[in-house]
DNA sequence: AAATCGGGGGA
DNA sequence: TCCCCAGATTT
């Protein structure tokens, strides 16, 4: 009946009558087209998802066309959205689906939970975006829209905190318009109960609203957890020899995996360009002929747990390396556009000033 | 439960 | 600078 759970229901439903962000993937019923949307979305804004949403449908309008592509393409194509482990795990459930499945997209909450990358939030969106399954999203914006509303201060990324928003959100969810209300909550969430300065004055639930009430809303949702950033300083060698270059394809278990970059020297600060070439590659570079070397400006960037200084020095070199551990590849320069880089060297490699200066 | 995985934008 | 974004996986 008139409880303060249906209130919020029917009052969020009738707010959103029309659509508050006409996004294309919105009038939707593809589920292949929807899971791309979804995972390019994970801790992703809209506007910058759109752009890869729409390369993405274009390079592969099918799943089997997704299947059939290499790995290290789909990279390519993901090239500057960060997460990459998700354009892997893409390229896999790809191979999945058409090799396990038939190529028939699952149709369930519970197999489609099972493709890798799709977690609880994404196998409800795709659940109920496409088939209308009653399961509830519960996403950053959903979890800051009950935390206020209803005042909770389960810090919500906490096992406890999770169960108590997970059990509200399928609470409030209406079954019959899964996908209406599921759009509308995170809509809701990201333009009228944003996290900084939302705009309670035009909100439909303000004289309901308990962080509104309480004066709570710039202390809701409460989350329990610090980061903590770390500095790391990158030497990256570019060895042209000819008309090669040298990359290294990244593996460790580190960021950037399975991204390409130049021979990498790390250390606990910048260095100059003498100590680089004599402690670089335990003195790989003795012995070769190095005829220019000189070195770019320092390019920072900072992600989420680290900040990170890098370094570029140019070596032209008259013999070939000697690459004991046979981790490097050689390349022709004017090829270097198709790799999957790391946001720090394309920024290098696309710094004009630069890059005429050395080609 | 905690640590990691990116890059962009707003305040 | 810090926080957050249509989170998931690994340890």
């Amino acid at each position: 009946m008139g409880t303060i759970h249906d209130f919020f229901t029917s009052q969020l439903l009738e707010w959103y009558k029309p659509t508050q962000r006409p996004l294309p993937w919105k009038s939707e019923k593809n589920p292949y087209y929807i899971w791309l949307s979804e995972i390019i979305l994970q801790q992703t804004r809209v506007e910058q998802g759109r752009a890869y949403y729409e390369k993405f449908k274009k390079n592969y309008p099918t799943v089997q066309d997704l299947a059939n592509a290499g790995e290290d393409q789909v990279l390519k194509n993901w090239q500057g959205l960060g997460y990459y482990s998700r354009a892997r795990n893409l390229h896999q459930a790809a191979k999945y689906i058409v090799s396990d499945l038939g190529g028939k997209f699952p149709a369930t909450h519970e197999d489609i939970l099972k493709l890798k990358g799709v977690g609880e939030y994404t196998a409800a969106a795709i659940a109920s975006f496409a088939y209308d399954l009653p399961f509830a999203v519960l996403d950053g914006n959903v979890f800051r829209v009950l935390s206020r509303f209803f005042g909770i201060k389960t810090p919500i990324d906490t096992g406890e905190g999770k169960k108590e928003f997970k059990k509200l959100a399928q609470k409030l969810l209406p079954p019959l318009e899964a996908a209406r209300y599921n759009q509308a909550i995170m809509d809701f969430g990201a333009t009228i109960c944003m996290p900084k300065k939302p705009k309670c004055v035009s909100c439909p639930f303000r004289s309901e609203c308990s962080a509104f009430i309480n004066k709570n809303i710039t202390f809701l949702p409460i989350k329990a957890k610090k980061t903590f950033k770390k500095e790391r300083f990158f030497h990256y060698l570019r060895l042209n020899i000819g008309d090669f270059v040298y990359l290294h394809k990244r593996s460790e278990k580190d960021i950037w995996q399975h991204l390409y970059e130049f021979p990498l020297y790390e250390a606990d600060r910048i260095l100059d360009v003498e100590t680089v070439k004599n402690k670089a590659f335990d003195g790989l570079l003795e012995g070769v002929n190095i005829v220019i070397k000189r070195q770019s400006k320092v390019y920072k960037q900072v992600l989420s747990h680290q900040k990170i200084s890098a370094i570029f020095m140019e070596f032209e070199l008259l013999d070939a390396l000697v690459d004991r551990n046979n981790n490097w590849i050689q390349i022709k320069k004017e090829r270097l556009k198709e790799y999957a880089f790391p946001k720090i060297i394309d920024l290098y490699l696309n710094d004009n000033s630069l890059y005429l200066n050395l080609f």
